[in-house]
DNA sequence: TTGTAAGCGTTATCAC
DNA sequence: GTGATAACGCTTACAA
């Protein structure tokens, strides 16, 4: 009982009338004069039953299967530590709801993507494509340039015409720089967030050198160090900073998840913050506020960022054509505690 | 051309073979003697197209779409300060790659979960589902529970017949209170991780009263405090305990989430963790060691959690009728700096 | 060994 | 206004 499901045929059998008006009736089809009193007739019949119709049925017919993919490319074992992801899931779920759709989840190795989510196109399981984090030139992102395939970018990537909503990285590391400028600091170290093969990680670096330049500060390339997307590696890299006594005495970690290991390293080497190193941080996760000092960051709007990437991509699979309408959204410095001012170096 | 798909039409037709052909070959269906010639043919004819089977049209043949349903039930304003979600997904996706399976991912809201999910098994959208999170008494598990539909719950619930994955949160806690009170603190403070209507909340908190009972500590109800998953539930909480002047000495707070926030909140007010107050945690997160100081916490093997519950829903999937097997994990405490001796009460 | 034909549950096109 | 009928692309008895 419990075990069969109800069909459209049941639907219409109970209702008295043709698969064709259940279809109509239930699809609100315009156009078509159905009676008010078979139209109750066969939605009341549809409840009686807890008909709901076939996905794999209506995707084979109409093509479209209501489902985005979500593809993060990230190496599993940093996903845990990146809260960024749920606040691209947050940003997500509110339009994904609203327009009826799911969500399908996918994470792809940065370094061996190839096909990986292009399966997903191929087998027709996602109707449109979310793309998250460090893409690097890409062959199977070609293939989804060429097929055309309904794909939004959720930060940025080298040479492609593919829609993107991102911020402009290198303004943001600009900001958090020249804010470390101007409380006095001259000796300014950077800890990247990624490998400088992700564009994301040399814009940023960028904003850092020319927020140095434009205030006459020489650029120290010992004082710059590439983290991994890790907490672990803001605590590697910011040990090794201090390690090389190269003097310094503010640091700009261009990722939150990366700063928060490198407070744990300045602290644990009996170094305070802001007395002795000031430490700014980039994207302003929900946990910056709660560091101990309190983190002065750069305030990414990731869950807009998310919405409006979803939104875009909605009307991407609407067949909308707008040809690489980008979203660039603005960035605010957010001022806590983890700045002091520059006059002491270590 | 691009724009055409090949079908299995195609690839017969290429290879020189019917339809069935292909699909016995592609399939691998065992049986069937195929010469290897028209198998290699086949095969070939696959690749060159760039053949991939389309997932509806199997689906609707099979009845079995590939496809896992991770219902995360949360407030949605919950979910970017969430770090467990991150973990099972981290658990989750080796298995589902390795299964050839893809993940849909949803929230609920706990308070009206109504048909919400019970709307992805009515489509046959998903094969199985994977319930994470605070659910309460809640009409649409009994439907799954009814149709008996593959259901696996990563955590507890009150009453109910369907598999879960967990931790034993009464030991767990009581292992984290036990460890206060070896230190010598008599006057401990509670902070839940949840509103008692949710169970998990609910045995942490026995875990703590036995604890204390078994020690003759003399249980005060003015020392707990409800959180609510947020960090700043345990910013609050912590205020709230500290500004009472109750005495205590130590706070066992049951989520690093809230313990971040019960951190700051200390730290602010001008105490000391540990000198003035121990913290402990619970779940171990990744950040838990990066904390100022370094939170000693209860490690939840929570990647395993995931990974266990999704080879357990897929086992159920395949028909295994293992009745209710559950799975309960065991948990370490992690000693870190974030306690001390319990000779001084605030 | 390979091919033919039926059917999965929809939606959509037309006559009626 | 409504109801047959044909797709959609695949798997699988069954026949050759």
């Amino acid at each position: 009982m419990s075990a069969k499901r109800a069909t459209s045929q049941d639907v219409a059998r109970l209702a008295g009338v043709s698969r064709t008006t259940v279809s109509v009736v239930l699809n609100n089809v315009q156009g078509i004069n159905i009676s008010p009193a078979t139209r109750q007739r066969v939605i009341e019949a549809a409840r009686s039953l807890g008909y709901v119709p076939d996905a794999a049925a209506q995707a084979l017919v109409s093509g479209r299967v209501r489902i985005i993919g979500l593809i993060l490319a990230r190496y599993s074992y940093h996903i845990s530590s990146d809260a960024f992801i749920l606040q691209i899931l947050e940003g997500l779920f509110d339009t994904i709801h609203s327009n009826d759709l799911r969500l399908i989840v996918d994470i792809v190795n940065p370094e061996h993507q190839e096909q990986a989510y292009l399966q997903l196109v191929r087998a027709k399981r996602i109707d449109g494509i979310l793309l998250s984090g460090p893409l690097v030139d890409d062959r199977a992102l070609k293939a989804l340039e060429e097929i055309n395939f309904p794909t939004v970018i959720v930060g940025q990537i080298a040479k492609t015409t593919l829609c993107y909503v991102d911020v402009d990285n290198c303004a943001a590391a600009y900001k958090a720089v020249t804010h470390l400028v101007r409380l006095g600091h001259t000796r300014i170290a950077c800890i990247t967030n990624a490998p400088p093969s992700y564009t994301a990680a040399v814009d940023r670096l960028r904003g850092y050198q020319q927020a140095l330049a434009d205030h006459q500060i020489a650029f120290e390339p010992t004082l710059v160090r590439y983290g991994d997307f890790t907490i672990e590696s803001g605590y590697r890299e910011m040990a090794s900073l201090i390690e090389k006594q190269w003097p310094f005495s503010a640091v700009f970690v261009a990722s939150d998840t990366l700063a928060l290991g490198a407070n744990a390293a300045i602290q644990e080497r009996g170094y305070k913050v802001p007395a002795d190193i000031s430490l700014i941080g980039f994207d302003d996760l929900p946990m910056a506020r709660f560091m101990e000092p309190a983190l002065t960051t750069v305030h990414l709007p990731i869950k807009r960022l998310a919405s409006e990437a979803c939104e875009l991509l909605i009307k991407l699979m609407n067949g909308e054509n707008l040809n690489c309408s980008n979203i660039i959204l603005d960035v605010d410095l957010v001022i806590r505690d983890s700045c002091g001012s520059g006059d002491k170096v270590i």
